[in-house]
DNA sequence: TGGATATTAGAGTATATACTCTAGGGCCAG
DNA sequence: CTGGCCCTAGAGTATATACTCTAATATCCA
C-alpha cells in the first residue's frame, strides 16, 4: 500500500473513532510515523483528505445501489438496506459534521447534492422493481384513502426511506445510553426496522409474512441498547 | 434586557446565521459592543452559552407538543408540526453540529437524551389522540398486510416522524440549490409533506380530504427551491 | 554511474481562539 | 460620604493546529 493510501485510509479510521474535529494532520502523520511534512506532500491539506474520502464513499454506495437485471426479491431489499447501512457505518464521520463540510468546500457541496439526488432516484427505481415484483402496491385500496398520485408516493416513499437511514444514526448517538458507551454496527443495523416500518403499509399480503421473517434476523431498537427508561419498559400505556 | 440575555440573544442570533464553529466568544462580545473580559464574567465558557442555548430550545419544544384538554382536531395536527419546525429553525445551529455538542458535554448528552425520549412520548400521545379522534386508524384492515401490532406501529411511526422532522434540514441543506444561496423558513415548512406522507397510509377516509386541503396551503419541496434538476423536472418516468 | 525525479524528515511558523487577570466605574445601603 | 458589590473594560496569554520550508534520502531510468 502507497502512503497516500495509508494516510487516506488511517485517516478514515481515526476521524470516525475519535471524530474528525480531534483528529489533527499531526496526528495522523505521528500515528503512522510519517512527518507532517510527509503528508502534506501527498494531501495539499486536510480539506484535500476529506473530500478524497467522500469520493470514496460516494462510489460505494453507487456501488451498493445497482439494480441487477432481474426482478427483485425481498432478500434484496434486505440485501440493500444491509449493505447501505454497512457503508453509512464505514463512513461514519461524514454523517456527523455533513453540514460542515459542505459549507467549507463548494466543490464537495455541489457534487454531493448531486450524490443524493442519484441516490434518491435509485432508490425509487428499487421501489418501482419492488412494485412490479409484486412485493409493494401502491394501487387504492378499498377503505383506504388514497389522494396523491402513485408516482408522487414513490418519489415521497424513497426520500423518506433516505432520510430514515442517512439520519438513524444520528438518532442513535442523541438517544441511546449505549454499554461502554461506543457505538456498533451492530446498533446501526437496529435502523433496518425503521426503514422497513415506512413502506410497511405498501406491502402487499402475499409478502408480508417473508418481510417479517426476513427483518427478524435483525436486532430490535429496544434490544440492542438501553435507550431511554421509557422506550424500553413502555407497554401501550397510550392514554385511551 | 439584561447584558446576559443580549449575549444569549445575540450568540444564537451569530450562531444560526454564520455557523457555531465561526463565531468566538470574541466575535459576540464585538458585535454587542462590550468586553471579551464582560462575556466572560456572564458565562464562564462558550460550552456554557451554548448549553443554556439547548435548555431553551428544549423548553420551547417542550412547550409546543403540550397536549391539550380536549380531542384533537386535523388543524391540530398542523399545528404541531407547523410550530416544531418554527423551533427547529430558530434553533437551527444546533442540529448542524449536535453530535459534537453531545459529545464535549455530558451533561448536556444526559439531558438532551431525556428530551428525546420526551418528545418521542409526546408524539405517540398524539398520534393516539389523532386516532381516538378517528383521524387516524390501525386497525388491520381488509388487504393489507398487518404483521405488527397497533402499539408498536404507532411507536415505530412517532419515531420515524420525528426523524423526518428534525432532520429534514440537514437534507435541504445536502441536496438543494437555494436561490441566494440561504435557507429560509419557508424551504424548512415544506418537510411537513414529508412528515404527513409517513402517516397518510394510516388516515382514515373520513379524514382525508380535509388533511389534502391543509396541506395544500404548504410549499412542496419541489417548488421551494432548485433541488437536483432531476427532482424537478423528472415525471413519472419510473422504468415500469 | 549519474542525474533527475519522487519521496521523506522534522523543525518551525502564522494564526486563530477560548479564556484570564487586573483594574476601575457605577450604584446602593447604611 | 463610604464601603462593598455587581458589572465592565481591554490588554494579554496559552494552546492548538493547519501548514511551510529546506534539506536529505531513496528510486528510477538513460
Amino acid at each position: 500500500m502507497t502512503t497516500k493510501e495509508r494516510i487516506l485510509l488511517r485517516s478514515l479510521e481515526l476521524f470516525n473513532e475519535k471524530g474528525e474535529r480531534h483528529i489533527t494532520t499531526n496526528h495522523v502523520a505521528a500515528d503512522l510515523s510519517i512527518s507532517p511534512g510527509n503528508l502534506y506532500y501527498h494531501y495539499r491539506s486536510k480539506q484535500a483528505i476529506i473530500y478524497e474520502i467522500f469520493t470514496h464513499y460516494e462510489r460505494l454506495v453507487d456501488h451498493y445501489l445497482q439494480l441487477p437485471d432481474r426482478a427483485l426479491s425481498v432478500q434484496d431489499e434486505f440485501d440493500y438496506l444491509d449493505s447501505v447501512f454497512d457503508g453509512l457505518w464505514s463512513y461514519r464521520f461524514l454523517h456527523r459534521d455533513l453540514y460542515h463540510y459542505l459549507d467549507a468546500d463548494p466543490r464537495l457541496k455541489t457534487e454531493y447534492g448531486q450524490f443524493t439526488g442519484r441516490c434518491l432516484d435509485r432508490l425509487e427505481e428499487i421501489i418501482s422493481c419492488l412494485e412490479h415484483s409484486g412485493i409493494l402496491t401502491f394501487d387504492p385500496r378499498p377503505g383506504a384513502a388514497h389522494t396523491t398520485s402513485a408516482a408522487t408516493l414513490k418519489r415521497t416513499l424513497a426520500l423518506n426511506v433516505w432520510l430514515v437511514v442517512t439520519n438513524w444514526m444520528s438518532f442513535l448517538v442523541s438517544s441511546i445510553e449505549v454499554e461502554g458507551g461506543t457505538l456498533s454496527i451492530r446498533h446501526m443495523k437496529s435502523g433496518i426496522h425503521q426503514a422497513l416500518a415506512i413502506q410497511e403499509p405498501y406491502v402487499t399480503e402475499a409478502y408480508a409474512e417473508e418481510v417479517a421473517r426476513l427483518a427478524a434476523d435483525y436486532p430490535n431498537y429496544s434490544s440492542v441498547g438501553a435507550g431511554t427508561s421509557k422506550m424500553v419498559s413502555r407497554k401501550a400505556q397510550a392514554s385511551f
